[in-house]
DNA sequence: CCGACTATATATAAACA
DNA sequence: TTGTTTATATATAGTCG
């Protein structure tokens, strides 16, 4: 049996407290839920004990989160300061150091020259001498490689070439490749496919046969005869 | 007067509805002041109503703020996604610039030279040359400076060192200014203060007056007779 | 830490001011 | 909207198991 009106003061007895914190939290639960669907709204309820147990009610169909989203939109209290500000801090952090990076980029590049002094002056130049020669060297060697590269291309070139004309001279040596003369002049093209990205095509004059189809081809020097081009 | 048993379920007239999230609100306010009071607890509660009017309670002496704080720590839920992961976008886009940024001074250090193709390597060859140049002239100008500042320090050294002989000359035929002879060898030292960070002291010997109190100083270069001392 | 009991204290629906 | 009133429903302190 109740004994008198209830003092709303602070229970001393550690158990009695922990009983009415019990029961009372699950009353205001209760009432919560009652008033989340009596009136259709959403509460979150987030509660610590004195001994700092978390116990929490939150509306059906809902979140905690959601909650605190909205409530963090609604209200203009800034409850995310304390991760916010730690971000922020790093953000500025990286902003700076951003900004350093930039700085420097620009000195390299002869820009904002008045903020250094001369010992800084000098170690920039000397940078720059020793970065020139490098990347001049480093250009050398790149242009040796392509130099090398486009020999041997020229190489497997030729060696296309001396087939083809090859192949050219056994066709016109058997008559079952004999070209047929219909008066005009055209060219025929056979296209030749290499390293999959370029084509070359061997392009020869048919009047060249018409003319003298029995002159066999033999001379890789025969240039009125065979024009080389690179089609993109 | 109540009219039987309160059923738990959505109030449809809108106005009861309002009147009753209005009652009831204030009754679960109440019960939580007193479950903080009571049982020494830290209660928030956040409700939206139907009408997304927002209404909350906090526990005296504690924020809502702190209540959410504590939350996150203690609950696995990431309250702060939203905002985090809008922040981490942030930081991502940064640490990613400031890559590229390191990147591009790393190559204008001459590193990391492979990545680059002939025509980058070409570039960056003319604006090392470029930047090279700049930095050379800057130098040369600088040093100019220098040499220029220089030499106007050391002219205003020599006209106060002539104003301090002046001086100097004067006070040795001025007999108020006598010195004293006490017998033994001691200096005494004029204190000179230039550009208010640095001080020069002139100090002449005492027994050269001592010896001929009449002999006229008038010489710069007597340098056995006047030191010159920068004082750090 | 429940749950149950019970005498009271409180809350509140409805109606009205 | 808010503050009564009032009949009832609910909540709960203290106690026991």
């Amino acid at each position: 049996m109740a004994r008198g009106k209830i003092q709303i003061k602070r229970i001393e007895n550690q158990t009695n407290r922990q009983v009415t914190y019990s029961k009372r939290r699950n009353g205001l639960f209760k009432k919560a839920h009652e008033l989340t669907v009596l009136c259709d709204a959403r509460v979150s309820i987030i509660m610590f004990s004195s001994s700092n147990k978390l116990h929490e009610y939150i509306s059906p169909n809902t979140t905690t989160k959601e909650i605190i989203d909205l409530y963090q939109t609604v209200s203009d209290v800034d409850v995310w300061s304390t991760q916010y500000e730690r971000m922020q801090e790093t953000k500025r952090k990286l902003l700076e150091t951003n900004r350093n990076l930039r700085t420097q980029i620009k000195q390299r590049l002869g820009e904002c020259l008045d903020e250094l002094d001369i010992l800084e002056l000098r170690s920039l130049e000397e940078e720059m001498e020793n970065t020139f020669k490098l990347v001049r060297e480093r250009k050398i060697k790149s242009l040796g490689n392509q130099i090398e590269t486009t020999k041997k291309k020229n190489k497997s070139q030729q060696d296309i070439q001396k087939n083809l004309i090859h192949e050219l001279e056994l066709r016109a040596e058997d008559p079952h490749y004999g070209l047929v003369d219909n008066g005009g002049d055209y060219d025929s093209v056979l296209g030749y496919q290499i390293e999959g990205s370029r084509a070359y095509a061997l392009r020869f004059h048919q009047n060249y046969h018409h003319h003298y189809p029995n002159h066999a081809l033999h001379a890789a020097s025969a240039s009125d005869i065979i024009t080389f081009h690179l089609l993109e």
